[in-house]
DNA sequence: ATGTTCTATCGTATATTTACGATATACAAT
DNA sequence: ATTGTATATCGTAAATATACGATAGAACAT
């Protein structure tokens, strides 16, 4: 009952896939949305822009980050987020590419 | 301990989730690969291009067609799968909406 | 030194996803 | 009628995701 058969396909295929999780749930949409309009922001600004506990809004983040749609710096006591834009323009390019090869318009 | 706060996200954060989430596994990835280079496509077909168990990728065709972006159409005993044009484009232009306005770029 | 503020992480409960084999269903052919 | 083929669904197990409160850690202010 081998698990998980993520591994059997291609680097482009996970790669895609990855990126669409991290987008795959509306807290995370807003907050790449709330990231551009702001350009820079607080974890806590988002925290209070969103129904969600602050530790929810974290781990929110952290999936984000974790693909490398965006950074974080730390500012002393706060962290300010932001897109990062170099893999953000990657995921951007490689969801696009998909999408253009499977639309037939 | 109230489950689950997706829908108190607006409906273009939800929607924008909800194809994301489809396309979010490198097997689902995959299969709208398969479907656009084939243009229709026997489930059977699918099976034999990944790595997976015919009642697995049933699941998969069945997440792709709950969010609209296959259909299948019913053809004797088999069952034929394409791309929805309509739907797929919509869901293209709103996942573009979202990474335009995004990106710095 | 102490307190305050901000964020991440831990622990935990519940829900959902992923995967498979087994079974049911639907049609075609014999 | 029976057999074969194609697909969906059921049952189930394991993994992951979602959500929260509580706590820990880091930096600043007093």
């Amino acid at each position: 009952m081998a698990y998980s058969k993520r591994e059997e396909f291609t680097p482009e295929e996970i790669w895609i896939a990855d990126v669409a999780k991290a987008i795959s749930h509306p807290a995370r949409v807003a907050i790449l949305k709330i990231l551009s309009e702001q350009n820079v922001c607080m974890c806590g600004d988002i925290v209070e822009l969103l129904p969600l506990s602050q530790s929810t809004v974290s781990q929110h983040l952290k999936e984000l980050k974790r693909v490398g749609l965006i950074k974080g710096e730390i500012d002393g006591p706060k962290v300010c987020y932001c897109i990062d834009n170099e893999i953000f323009n990657k995921a951007k390019q490689a969801v696009d590419e998909l999408f253009s090869r499977v639309c037939n318009c």
